[in-house]
DNA sequence: GCCCAGGTGAAGC
DNA sequence: GCTTCACATGGG
């Protein structure tokens, strides 16, 4: 017999909140001290995290927990895909700076929303467009007393029914078109996410990067972020710059060379290790600015 | 003012 | 095939 509670704590060692929830990998939890409030679906969730577990908090009780312990992944057992990574020194230094930090499993459609609106946008300004868009357009969704309200994200339906011009005012610029096509292909059944479930990595890759505004880079973060694709490998300006950096110092290497290399280099969790390489890159000026040495250096 | 940001698609060679 | 460019907008 479960009861249904509001509260419920997941036993969970190696998790940093902080980091999961900083690093680019979803852009609307906010922090509140050592609490991060977050929409999940249409719950509204609060997160804090101890040595040994992640105790949650919902506005209603609930009775299965599942949907949050899937989306934060706890049974993962980190460490074991950290000893899969390569055990070279930018990896240690990397994990070592941020050992904690998790990928997380969201939702398809609000992972390939967000991120055809990520394209040459720094995170923070994704983070106040997927507001406002969130803000206008998600419907309400249950809060406890005293707390802000918040919106859960739109469906593709609901984005499918707004013009253009009405989804630019989210300063979303010239992706307002790439988003509104996509959200019309899902919402008339032309284009079916769930089916991706059920394809091989390269194959739904492929299906992914039909959609308008999709290439290979954003493809890849929502087979990494949404549907788990453990090599799925998102190369974005500052994964480029660390593996330039940390791999190949001094050396011109084509974008389509980092991608193999990337590809065969960071093992069954190459996913895992680009999120690890692409926090730790963006994390440090020094490292921004290059001064960094290279692996044997 | 200038360069850049979790890119993509189309045009030009 | 490959390289270059336009596309909005705001942060640093």
């Amino acid at each position: 017999m479960t009861s249904a509670a509001r509260t419920q704590s997941f036993p969970a060692r190696d998790y940093d909140l902080t980091a999961t929830f900083t690093s680019g990998q979803t852009f609307r939890w906010q922090r509140q001290g050592s609490h991060w409030t977050g929409v999940i679906g249409n719950r509204w969730v609060r997160l804090h995290a101890d040595s040994c577990s992640i105790v949650a908090e919902t506005a209603q009780p609930t009775a299965d927990w599942s949907w949050l312990a899937d989306y934060l992944q706890v049974h993962l057992d980190l460490g074991a895909v950290l000893q899969t990574f390569p055990q070279d020194e930018p990896m240690r230094a990397a994990v070592s700076a941020y050992r904690g930090l998790r990928l997380l499993r969201q939702d398809p459609w609000e992972c390939l929303a967000s991120f055809i609106l990520s394209s040459t946008k720094q995170i923070t300004q994704i983070q106040q467009i997927i507001s406002l868009l969130c803000g206008r357009y998600g419907e309400a969704v249950a809060v406890p007393a005293a707390h802000d309200s918040i919106c859960a994200f739109p469906s593709p339906a609901r984005l499918a029914q707004v013009p253009e011009a009405e989804l630019r005012a989210c300063k979303m610029g010239f992706r307002a078109p790439f988003l509104l096509a996509t959200a019309r292909s899902i919402a008339e059944g032309q284009f079916d996410l769930r089916r991706l479930h059920s394809l091989p990595l390269e194959a739904a890759r492929a299906e992914l990067m039909t959609l308008p505004g999709v290439g290979r880079k954003i493809a890849d973060c929502v087979l990494l972020f949404a549907f788990g694709c453990p090599r799925a490998f998102p190369v974005d300006v500052w994964v480029t710059k660390a593996l330039r950096q940390l791999y190949f110092p001094r050396r011109q290497v084509r974008p389509a060379a980092l991608q193999e290399f990337a590809g065969a280099h960071f093992g069954p969790n190459a996913g895992y290790a680009q999120q690890y390489l692409f926090h730790y890159m963006r994390t440090s000026r020094s490292r921004r600015d290059g001064r960094l040495q290279g692996s044997g250096a």
